[in-house]
RNA sequence: GGGCGGGUAGCUCAGAUGGUUAGAGCGCCUCCCUUACAAGGAGGAGGCCGUGGGUUCGAGUCCCACCCCGCCCA
């Protein structure tokens, strides 16, 4: 019975169904659980826990990098039978998430002010519930064999009992601590970022708003020129009443109604004079002092700085160190406040620009200057930041920081490629606290309260630090509310149910002291109330997500996963979040678990489109992993993510690459069909009587015995840039190999060994089996489905031919159930003769081509075969065993094929020659054959010249002995050709 | 300003510990639908490896300087 398949792979079919077989079979899941019986504490087992994508987000081509890469290793070390555990998940994504579900309810014309908190959060999880998890679906389709029964999120119970847990923890240790500071206030978002969220867009205000930065649109940067780009000059009067004025410089006029100072260097001799007097703030007409402090920069502006310490990181130090009064000028939503006087109630920008045409009318103004700055802006938004004092909870990174930069100093975390680790340092160096309070709803709220009843520091009720908002303001028994104390608001006879279901905000001045524990307490412990306010905030989803090693794995709980699984093994992701995430996990770990996340770091590069540039909408260049697949395969497309790209490197991503690379999986699949035929046909052709070993295999040909080697070569190489994490290069070896030399020769050479005797043909489709086999399981984790799929084709084709059991077709060990539990390759030992073998091969290859390459330069038709002499000296005997091999390979009329050691006077016709092997080839010397010797003989004589000189010279004592030794056969080889090729042109 | 990476064929990229005629895919030129594969096969053209120095018997690879491009941090 014939095996038949069809010409092409069907992937479109095929992977889904093979992905389902194998999450059927459990194979996704480590052999050795401690879920399970029989589980063995002792053995090492290889983990990985999946960076967890966006709940609600949909797959990108980072994604599928990321599927790629970590796929890739966990078929690997499953292969090496490492019990392997690849945990999923994912992440709520508090800003992105809010952010998709307030863009849905605008469409209602509604925003979640009018839903309230409870309602809103309610809302998202109902989202979260119909989008969430089309993600996990799409992971699943690049062949992610990641163990979906542990599949986890951030905001699961146990997961938010983790983050808590570890937040009370930080807390009892002093570690966090709530504080004013400035921070990245948002408007848009309307809640604190931190600094890693922020961006910086490079406004050219000497330039007109046609070139923007790449990755920002031409709307985007057009909105932001409006906004950014001047330098403003203005008079700072003196109030002494003299007309006297210090010149100032700013590019945010609308901070000058927050000004406390202005600041001179003290040994600017311009401003000395003025330094202990007052200066009138524009407008306003408050007095402000004119202070000395080293750390203004005289180069800059006018020299003399307006010093903003509730709306600028910099002046908030001096004004500190100063003891200068900090004012606030706007609210959550960039407005100007009552402290904007005049400008109260009107958007910053519009207040900018009021506020200085009333400076003009008042003759304060000096001038506006282009000017060229980078403007912060929100990752998540695209708004101008601005800076902005608040009370906000922080992390004392210090502690966290030092013994997590330790652990990669020395080694007990390697990251890959190594010179992240430098990266690394100088971040962990150089860290400053980290602001984890967020002002959403949603996300993980802060587990601390607030008596209302206690007294603050100031001896007033801790009621009246906790302002609430209300949007729209509140009707309450006659009485508007828009922003109110939580005293006031008790006292209007609302309780703490009807206060915080409408509230839109609510704020907690330090001067409030909270309690912090996992669970609400009952009564305040000092004075017995009950009346606690939560506080309003939520954590930073990379509080959460920066337990993800640990928390995933059943922290706080000591679940037997836990005590097994970590630390896990490796932490792959990219680049980019090597701060965001990487360092905050390692700090993380070694905190809450007293020990290392992972042992080994590998980061990948970004995927950019074919030309470098980063993908993105505006640009219209965004590839959709899904479509690529759809059209060219799972296979495809992680091939071309993980060949032909070095770790940490961004990748630019061609669809003629995908393409290739599906050519790639289906040339697989032909060899395969191939390889299946011919097991068939000599299956059939062998006696169906003989049980036991019918022929004698000891005499393989020369092209068996090379291919042979090169498959072990190739398994070794493989196994060395494995463990060097190349992956990329040792994917490209077995790509090479099976096309390169698998398909173009010893295939072909096959196809005549497979007509020769029956013992020939058998050892050939057994040496066929073998190379298929191996090369099948060291591409699949490159490419698992084509892989799976043909062997187990291979599988079923050779136990119909030969049988379950077959010494010459079984592998050690028997056949595994699928190719994804089946063994890695070992390395053998290479035999004695190798080199002499390879060498053999090579001039056979060589010879080959010469007599093709005489073909196609003489016009002579493929479809004509030539007569041909070849003279081949010792190798002669060597060769004749390959007679038939040749002439279907070359064209050569067999039966008038004549291989002989040395030729009795000149053969007749035209000499082609291929190293110390000379074919006679019928017809005569023709011009061009001539011609084309004649430029291999400059060749060779420029390479002899050059070998001469280069032995003769101090290279033959200096350099190792096996290099010289190699450049001498090499002299050698190119005299002789060289000797072969005059006799032909001149004798 | 500090740090990191890159500059190799027309395009996109590989090139361990330095080892001697520098590779791949796509593109280009000739030819071939030969019974695994036209998503294929055969033959070919194409490269002062950014510039200038240095170390070395030997440099795409190591060192220094410089010029471009990109990223990260201030």
């Amino acid at each position: 019975m014939s095996y038949d398949l069809p010409k092409t792979f069907d992937f479109r079919t095929l992977e889904p169904q093979i992905y389902e077989q194998w999450e059927k079979k459990g194979y996704f899941k480590p052999w050795n659980d401690p879920r399970k019986p029989g589980f063995d504490p002792s053995v090492k087992p290889f983990v990985i826990s999946m960076p967890p994508p966006n709940v609600t987000g949909e797959l990108h081509l980072g994604h599928a990098m990321m599927v790629a890469v970590e796929d890739m290793m966990m078929r690997y070390h499953r292969m090496r039978g490492e019990p392997a555990l690849w945990v999923p998940g994912t992440d709520h994504a508090g800003i992105a998430t809010q952010l998709q579900v307030e863009k849905a309810l605008a469409k209602e014309g509604k925003t979640r002010y009018d839903l309230g908190r409870e309602a809103f959060e309610k809302r998202v999880w109902a989202w979260k519930e119909k989008y969430g998890n089309i993600i996990i679906q799409q992971i699943r389709r690049l062949g992610a064999s990641c163990d979906w029964d542990r599949l986890a999120f951030t905001l699961d119970p146990n997961y938010y009992r983790a983050v808590l847990t570890a937040f009370v923890h930080l807390w009892e240790k002093g570690l966090i601590y709530r504080d004013y500071r400035i921070i990245n206030w948002s408007p848009g978002l309307q809640t604190a970022v931190s600094d890693l969220e922020v961006e910086y867009v490079e406004i050219d205000g000497t330039k007109p708003p046609t070139e923007p930065p790449e990755g920002i649109s031409l709307e985007h940067y057009r909105e932001l020129y409006k906004v950014g780009g001047k330098l403003y000059f203005f008079k700072y009067m003196l109030a002494d009443g003299s007309g006297d004025y210090i010149p100032v410089a700013t590019t945010r006029p609308e901070t000058i109604l927050a000004d406390t100072a202005v600041a001179v260097h003290p040994e600017d001799e311009r401003y000395q004079k003025y330094v202990g007097k007052e200066v009138v703030v524009p407008i306003l007409g408050r007095k402000i002092p004119v202070i000395a402090d080293a750390r203004v920069d005289r180069e800059f502006g006018t020299g003399a700085l307006k010093i903003t310490p509730g709306h600028d990181p910099t002046d908030f130090e001096i004004g500190r160190d100063h003891g200068l009064p900090i004012l606030l000028v706007m609210d959550e939503r960039g407005r100007m406040n009552a402290h904007a006087g005049p400008y109260a109630g009107l958007d910053r920008f519009e207040a900018r620009e009021r506020l200085w045409a009333d400076m003009e009318k008042a003759g304060l103004t000096l001038g506006v200057k282009p000017y060229k700055h980078r403007i912060p802006i929100a990752q998540r938004g695209g708004e101008p930041i601005e800076p902005m004092v608040s009370v906000q909870w922080f992390v004392k990174i210090k502690p966290l920081a030092e013994p997590a930069l330790r652990v990669v100093e020395e080694g007990k975390i390697r990251i890959v490629p190594e010179r992240f680790a430098k990266v690394y340092r100088n971040w962990m160096e150089n860290i400053r606290d980290w602001c984890i309070s967020r002002q959403l709803w949603w996300g993980h709220r802060i587990p601390a309260w607030y008596c209302a009843n206690c007294k603050a520091e100031d001896g007033r009720p801790q009621a009246e630090h906790i302002h609430v908002t209300f949007i729209p303001p509140l009707e309450w028994q006659g009485h508007t509310f828009d922003t109110a104390t939580y005293a006031a608001l008790r006292q209007a006879g609302l309780s703490p149910e009807d206060i915080f279901r409408k509230a839109a905000r609510v704020t907690v001045d330090l001067e409030a002291k909270p309690m912090v524990s996992l669970e609400k307490p009952e009564r305040c412990p000092k004075c017995g109330s009950t009346d606690l306010v939560q506080d309003p905030d939520v954590l930073d989803t990379w509080f959460s997500s920066a337990l993800w090693p640990f928390a995933t794995l059943g922290w706080p709980e000591e679940t037997p996963d836990l005590r097994y699984f970590y630390p896990t093994t490796v932490m792959e992701t990219g680049y980019d979040i090597l701060f965001f995430w990487v360092a905050r996990m390692i700090m993380s770990g070694l905190e809450h678990m007293g020990d290392i996340p992972f042992e080994l770091v590998y980061l990948h590069g970004l995927v950019r489109d074919e030309f470098g540039r980063k993908m993105s909408k505006t640009l219209g260049n965004v590839i959709d992993p899904l479509k690529v697949i759809e059209k060219y395969g799972t296979d495809a497309l992680r091939f071309t993510l993980l060949v032909g790209n070095a770790p940490g490197n961004d990748l630019n991503l061609s669809m003629k690459r995908v393409e290739a690379n599906r050519n790639f999986a289906n040339k697989v699949w032909n060899m395969g069909r191939l390889v299946i035929r011919a097991l068939g046909e000599v299956a059939g052709n062998l006696s169906s009587a003989t049980t036991d070993h019918p022929i004698s295999t000891d005499s393989l040909s020369p092209a068996d015995r090379w291919i042979l080697i090169r498959l072990n070569q190739v398994v070794d190489a493989v196994q060395r840039l494995f463990d060097r994490h190349l992956y990329g290069e040792a994917g490209k070896g077995v790509y090479e190999f099976l096309w390169n030399e698998f398909a173009d020769w010893y295939l072909e050479i096959a196809k005549t060994q497979l007509r020769q005797d029956k013992g020939t043909a058998y050892r050939t489709v057994q040496v066929m089996v073998k190379v298929l086999d191996t090369c099948l399981r060291l591409l699949h984790p490159f490419t698992p489905f084509v892989t799976e799929a043909l062997w187990g084709h291979l599988k079923a084709a050779v136990i119909q031919a030969f049988g379950e059991r077959h010494p010459d077709f079984t592998p050690s060990g028997g056949w595994p159930d699928m190719l994804i539990v089946a063994p890695w390759p070992q390395v053998e030992p290479l035999p004695e003769d190798a080199d002499e073998v390879l060498a053999f091969m090579q001039r056979f290859q060589d010879l080959v081509r010469a007599i093709r390459n005489y073909r196609a330069q003489n016009g002579i038709a493929p479809r004509q075969p030539l007569r041909a002499t070849v003279v081949a000296g010792s190798d002669a005997a060597r060769l004749q065993s390959m007679a038939s091999a040749l002439a279907f390979l070359a064209r050569l009329e067999e039966e008038h094929l004549h291989i002989v050691a040395h030729a009795d006077g000149k053969p007749a016709g035209t000499a082609v020659v291929a190293g110390t092997w000379t074919a006679y080839l019928e017809g005569s010397l023709d011009p061009q054959a001539r011609a084309r010797m004649e430029k291999r003989l400059a060749e060779l004589e420029t390479q002899i010249a050059r070998l001469e000189k280069l032995l003769a010279g101090p290279f033959s004592q200096k350099a190792p002995a096996h290099v010289v030794q190699r450049e001498r056969e090499k002299l050698t080889r190119y005299r002789e050709e060289v000797e072969t090729l005059r006799r032909l042109l001149h004798g």
